[in-house]
DNA sequence: TTGCGATATGATGAATTTATCAAATCGTAA
DNA sequence: TTACGATTTGATAAATTCATCATATCGCAA
């Protein structure tokens, strides 16, 4: 999958999160996980993309290895292709409540604190 | 920590991922990740980085909320802002074990294939 | 073969990231 | 205050990614 497979595992791994480091990427594989496979239409239809814009990010996804697709006629399905992809969306979502309701936290301790005299 | 907090869910999981889509920054998580913090010191010892290098890596990590800091004196000592970040890790390594497992088997698989008549 | 729906690929400019070096800043001892 | 070790920040060029549009390709029915 990356030809003679030189490729340093760091940089693999580095990859893997290249993949998921973009809004709309994320969406498609949470779309994957929570079905078994989807069709690229069911894809645009769900994610709002256009049909070239949506390929080009499942072409990232494809080349790093986090998806498989699959051509029956002239619809083409995508699943993830390997169901720890799922497992790192999971713990993504942890980590992201974490950080959010941290960053709430942080908001309203600002809020909380008296207010500076105006420099004006 | 991102402002006014006005930053869609997407982008902020797609910054966490950024964040983790360099090898040295994930060398650096890792490290995080198997001992409780590190000084800058330590970790430009452990992944041999110059100084500077290393410092615009932490930065990244900062502004994405993957990693907190503390100076005692000169020293400054990282670690990892959530747990989970950890797990992220952890799901990724077995990901990653899939992938390489697939990979090779894919490369056996080629192998045994019978040679192709040659071009020239 | 032609035409068409579905999808992928190519191309390109803008935006962002990476790599690297120079300079600034921090904390502290003398 | 000066000097120094430790670390961060600024700057910049090269590389890569992102966004978008045009074009090509695939599979199949007629």
């Amino acid at each position: 999958m990356f030809g003679d497979g030189e490729l340093p595992l760091y940089e693999i791994k580095a990859n893997l999160f290249k993949g998921l480091a973009h809004p709309y990427r994320i969406r498609v594989l949470e779309i994957l996980s929570a079905q078994d496979e989807a069709s690229v239409a069911q894809m645009i239809e769900i994610t709002g993309l256009e049909a070239s814009h949506l390929s080009q990010h499942l072409s990232v996804l494809r080349k790093y290895g986090l998806v498989v697709s699959e051509r029956r006629a002239s619809i083409v399905f995508y699943k993830l292709a390997y169901p720890q992809v799922a497992d790192l969306l999971k713990v993504a979502r942890q980590l992201l409540a974490q950080l959010v309701n941290h960053s709430s936290a942080q908001r309203a301790a600002v809020g909380a604190l008296p207010q500076l005299p105006s420099q004006s």
